[in-house]
DNA sequence: AATGAATGAGAATTCATTCAT
DNA sequence: TATGAATGAATTCTCATTCAT
């Protein structure tokens, strides 16, 4: 079920050990040095790997960034499932969940990333045939971690509605790993916190409206 | 009174318009293809310069880079000024303000390039001498226009206090047009005002208190 | 027991191969254009091979540039032992060094590049961490090589005094090349020798004396 | 009586004097820098003038280089000459004479020059029309210079003669010059002086027999 | 599957030289 | 004459990618 087929290829076991290790050393590579400055040398080698070895498991750099994201797109959201586990109160469901936010804020590479895929998407308007696919996947995830396990009376929502809600989140989310990084120390938790928390407000007034 | 003289030299008119021209070429390319896409060509035939030009005005692609940066911050501010203007009401201020903020959103270049500075400047912590001197005037002017001009009886706050307050725009501003940029379309308008009031409000708290 | 590992790295047959080709089409470039002159790209040509092999092996210009040095350094000294094998008499060991050293002075791109060297190292006062390495161990093996296993007795020399030595016969040496090359047929092969025999007369002095 | 007229131009007093500055700035560069290795602007900068003022009184890099010998060539011997003014004896002559060249050794940029100079000609076996005339006239004058005015009964000595006292010279002045700088203090003033010697006994053997 | 050598396109950078003033 | 801006050729260097093993 995986969102990408890399190449079609069958893998053998042993290659999806080198796989896997190429697609851990590429988060932090990539989220260190940016998709644009990351050599496909660094990757490999903080793998422990050969170039070729990155060769013989993807095309190309695009290849890997895709299969980085399908890959926390794919780990996401179970934390969070157990979290609200037979948690009834709303008002504590929406507290579990801005917790949980605040938490991923502190993923630097899970969050970088997640910038970088975003701000390579924009600027390749063309070549969308897979980012596309990728793109709404994401989005439908986004939307039924954070809404459908929080309010499930809406989970049926369509698909855009949920892009949209997606969209809200990953503003303030965004923004604040930024800004955090740029300027550490600059934001208090509890501020934070209250932009999360407004951000939750808006999704679920949009939510509950249309 | 620029914030960082170009190599100290002093040049002639003909070279200061072709250095302009080589500045509003840059901001377009950087926007465009991002910092580490953008090839030093690009912006000189954009000016219809050759790269010579471009080497006889900046040291590097860094060295433009700075440059868009010291232009825009120099230009800000006036536009929200001029709007305030005689306006006493505090909540039409804060209306005015947001909307001034809304505004900016479709500065495409402009919130761009900001993006493009905090991610360069995260991902340097060293030769950080000149990036600081800029940050911290980025900031401090970025927390005078959006606070000093709406509410002045904060214009005093010390630079720190700023920072901290433009950390919190920035993060909304910044997560607002990455997001909108990658889902055109999926935030309706009244949201985003909405996350830019819940920013204003965080901010003011924080400004109230201490 | 190479005097300098280029980076450390072990390589492999083919590799070795290919380096070597690259030092000798190297040495040819060098002879003919000088340091400064020299393109990258024409050893790689001269050797059959693209820049990219180059980098692959080295460095930069400079790091062939050393490579070549040692290389020689390494070869130098046995023709002149074998044929100092088995010889007695003072005087006819007198007459075989300085025979060959004539007969150096017909190595065109050898003395040329030694003289590259030096210049190369009078320009550079810095950067001399393995520029000194070189030096040193370029100098006492010219001692060890001419002194030596002319006079077994001197072998015991230090280091100081080896160099002094090579410095002596250096002067000789690089001046008669240059000079040579520069007027062809200005100076008679006796007249040549002449020289040869006063600076090995010089140095023996010295090396008497203390 | 200029062995070379730049260019053909007649100059004004002002451009003669800007002239003479841009020779001083750029001995002194080419010295420090090598031929190769020096930009034109460095040599405008060392003046106080700017690439402009070059081109209006040079061709280019290597005019310049051409004039700075002309120069050196002019300046010569007349230290030396003033220096055997009514001295009788042969023996002191050659003391005079030899203390002479030891001193000659310490005029840094003149010296590496002259190699500099060498080196250029050596590589470039065409383009020897101006270098040929060079050539010869330095030789003969260095001729003239150290043989002739140390030992009249020879002045009348024909150019080819005269070209070969020069190489004998020549090879031990540049091969000091040269190792002094490689290895400051290896030699000791006698054993320079010693070489010297040699080289003078040698030039006049030749000169006695032929 | 993996290695490591080699390729070659692409980009940055330098600098001699030209040109309008 | 001299200035300084601009040009553009030449070169270095980097790295994604291919290929033989």
């Amino acid at each position: 079920m995986a969102l990408y087929a890399p190449g079609g290829v069958r893998r053998q076991p042993r290659s999806l050990a080198t796989r896997q290790e190429l697609v851990d050393a590429a988060r932090m590579i990539f989220a260190r040095d940016g998709f644009e400055n990351t050599r496909l040398e660094d990757i490999a080698a903080a793998a422990g790997k050969t170039r070729g070895a990155f060769y013989a498991n993807f095309k190309d750099k695009e290849d890997v960034f895709f299969a980085i994201v399908e890959n926390d797109i794919a780990r996401d959201g179970e934390v969070l499932l157990e979290g609200l586990m037979g948690v009834v109160s709303r008002e504590e469901r929406l507290d579990i969940l801005s917790r949980f936010l605040l938490t991923l804020l502190d993923d630097r590479p899970r969050m970088l990333l997640s910038f970088e895929f975003k701000l390579y998407a924009i600027r390749r308007p063309h070549r969308q045939k897979r980012l596309a696919a990728l793109y709404a996947e994401m989005c439908v995830r986004c939307g039924e971690m954070h809404i459908d396990h929080l309010l499930p009376e809406f989970g049926q929502a369509d698909p855009v509605r949920k892009r949209r809600k997606a969209a809200i989140f990953g503003s303030v989310m965004d923004g604040l790993v930024l800004n955090r990084l740029f300027q550490p120390g600059a934001m208090q938790e509890h501020e934070m916190l209250a932009l999360i928390r407004a951000a939750i407000t808006v999704a679920l007034e949009r939510a509950l409206e249309g």
